[in-house]
Parts: structure tokens; sequence; C-alpha cells
DNA sequence: AAAAATATTTAGACTAATCTAATTTAAGAG
DNA sequence: CTCTTAAATTAGATTAGTCTAAATATTTTT
């Protein structure tokens, strides 16, 4: 089983992320979207991955892991969530400054070194972020998070997770003194633009459909 | 300052290495076989980073490291010692087995990682291998260590460091239960072959000079 | 000091990953 | 069902890092 480079991986680990959000097949500029880099360039690289029996790939339809990528793709992920919990939970880090930062150690080959850190923090179930950590045997508890947009009224729900770990969104987010584990209750949906009035035990806060899209609760 | 690919940087710890022991200037065939690179690739190279301002570079005469240069190889010899004593100290390796993978985790690129994991390990001043750590401005502790070869016979040291980290040397040296901090005293200097007979509190053991010249002592 | 050996550099080529521009295919609108 | 548009692919070029083979410098030997 030959290594792969990092832009390999990368590749895999991106159309591992879209395939999760839903698609059954990735596209092409899906990809190039998604890694900033130019259809053309994604549509070689498929057809590298292809030949290495990593995707299937048909030409004008899309792309999907194959049993072997999707290993791999997944061992990626649960470096890439260990170290960001070791991040935030030894080395001092915010959530919203550790996603480069495992993104580079994510590329670092050691199956010890990954399993050692595992052994370390005592096995972790989830990451900073809420995003389960796949198991050494590649298992993953999907978690059956909803969106807070989702929902009702009157209900109260706990913070559990992000979709999107971008560093602005996740700064705000602290900003307004959300963190994982917050009790919520929404109080009030905004037809007109969506958004939503919650109560965080202390606070009552307005948040954009955008934002409230992107919260994950429990 | 714009940031150098993992191969400069490779180029730059190399030559900072060979500098070490004793050269001031380095040979291209010197770094050629330290990386296992074609000569022609060095000289390739070295053209390219003496463009950069980050070396010295004499056609057909030798390398050294300009300030700049010196600095950023210091910067990933700090990263490379700091990541062997987490992986010894923290994650349970053994001495011998952190070189590669500290090779790969020197590259990944953040101020705030590198100087976050020393402050979480204690400002540690010397690695598993006896090494000094340099600091965070770059100040380094070079230790007066003697090579156990020139230690004359009756002579009481302590076992302080190696001056190769070759997997091989450092299990031998596990496997004869020679570890930092061990004292030793030569009871014996073999002319023949230069190899020497040590005692180490509870055993007389025979050393070849190939390993005494790679033991440091105090 | 000339010849031989060794070290270094130059020249030309290759691979992986990228780009731009041109072409082809598929999908959607009338 | 044809035309237009959008998506994807192909073609050709570029850059970094590598190689081999040939040429040139330097050092060593005789």
């Amino acid at each position: 089983m030959e290594t792969l480079s990092s832009t390999e991986e990368d590749y895999l680990k991106t159309i591992y992320n879209l395939q999760k959000e839903g698609a059954n097949v990735v596209s092409t500029n899906e990809i190039s979207n998604s890694l900033n880099i130019k259809a053309s360039t994604v549509t070689d690289m498929l057809k590298k991955l292809s030949s290495k029996k990593l995707i299937k790939y048909k030409p004008y339809y899309g792309t999907s892991l194959a049993k072997k990528g999707n290993s791999l793709a997944l061992a990626l992920v649960r470096k890439h969530r260990l170290w960001e919990t070791f991040l935030v939970e030894h080395l001092g880090f915010e959530w919203s400054e550790v996603h480069d930062i495992a993104e580079q150690l994510e590329h670092v080959n050691s199956e010890k070194l990954v399993n050692n850190l595992d052994e370390f923090m005592g096995f972790p179930k989830v990451d900073p972020h809420g995003d389960p950590i796949p198991s050494k045997n590649g298992e993953i508890e999907y978690s059956d998070f909803k969106n807070l947009c989702e929902t009702p009224v009157g209900n109260s729900v706990s913070f559990c997770g992000v979709r999107d770990s971008n560093s602005d969104f996740l700064e705000y987010l602290t900003s307004i003194n959300l963190s994982i584990g917050k009790k919520i209750t929404i109080v009030e949906v905004i037809d007109y633009d969506e958004s939503i009035r919650i109560n965080t035990g202390n606070e009552l806060i307005t948040l954009s459909k955008k934002v409230s899209k992107n919260i994950l609760v429990k």
C-alpha cells in the first residue's frame, strides 16, 4: 500500500466531506470550489485517484469514494480531530484557531503517533467543534444532532456542535458567549428573515438564519 | 519574509548540522550524502538559497549559512527537539523511534504551536538524546560534553548524550542498558582496536571505538 | 608539472501539481 | 427538438525538485 501525497490526501478528505453533506456523488466543480483549485486540475487528479482505485469516477457525471479511499479519508479525519482536540485541551488554543494547524498535522505519517495521542488524551469521542472522532478501526458514531434553525419555538436544547469551522464564525460564537454545552431556549422565530431569538440562561440574543443553520443542538 | 518549502528547510538544517560538526564551510558532496540527493540537484538548490540570501555559496568552494539561514535552521532544530521531547516524555515513545516523526513534525508551520508546546512541557533544556533545545529567541546553550573515547582510564563520568541518533545505535545502547544519566567508569582501553571496557555500576561492558566515539559524557 | 582521480557544475529531461485557453458534453429553455 | 448555457475535459505551458550524462574545476599522485 504505497503512501499518498498530501495533495492526494487533501482530495480524498474533500470528497469525503462533500459526500457527507448529503450528496451521493460529488461534482468536479464542488471539489474545485472546496479546494480552491481549478476544475481542470481536479479532473486530472480524479483520473489519478481513480486509477489507484481510491475513488469511483465517471467523466461528466461525478465521483464518490471507493472503499479504500473511504478508509483513508476516515483516517485523515481521525487525525485531524485528534490533533484539534489536543491543541485545545492541552496546548491552550481556542477552538477558532486550530483548524489550519490540524490541517498540517493530519498529514504527518505515523500510525503509532496518532494512536498514542489518542490514548494520551483518554480516547476522546468528539473534537472541540462537537464532531465525532473515528476510532482506530475507522468506526465513527454519527451524531443525531439537529440544526438550531429547525428547533420549534419554546423548546430547550443544548449546544452540541457546529457545521462550519470557519474561524470568523467560531470567534463570533465565542464573542456572544455561546460555547459547547450551553443550554438554549428558542424564544421566537422572525418570519421575515428567519432569524431567531434565543435565551441562553442569562441573555436574550438574536441569531440570523445563516448562524442558526450552522449550530447543532440536541 | 516568504515561507520556505520543506525541501528548502531540509537543506538549511543539513547545512547547519554539517557546520556544527566542525567544518566552517560545507561541501556540495557532504550535503548530497547527508540528504541522499544527487550533487547536481544540491548545486541547484544552493544557488536558489543563495539568491534568497539564506546561505553564502561560492561555486567549487563551499557553503555556509548566512545569518537569516542560521536563524531559520535554529528554529527548525528547536521544533525538532521539542517534538522529540514531547514524543518521549508524553506519548510513550522510545528515544530510538522519534527521529523520523520529528522530521515530519518540524515542518509544521505555527509559531504559536511550538511555543505552546514548549510551555506545556515546562521549557525543557535538552531533548531525549541530550541535545540542547534552542529557546524561542534562538539562544542555544552548547554543552561542553566530551567523547567517551577521550576519557582517560580510571575516570568516572556520566552519560549525557549521543552524537548519532540512528535508531540502530540507540536500540543497541538501550539493549546494553545504557541510558542518559548513567554513571560510567573507564576500566581499560584496548590499544589494538581502541575499544574500551567500562563499568556501569553493576556490569562490565566492552564498547567499540565506533560506539564510544558517539557517546557524550561529562 | 603532467596525468589521473575526484568534486562540482551545467545541460537536458522527467514527474507532480498547478494554471489558462480551447473544446466537448450535458442540461435546460424555448 | 434545437439552441444556449453551464460544466467538465483536453491540450499545452509552468514551476519545484529531482535525475543522468557530459563538461569543467580542483586536488592528488607520480
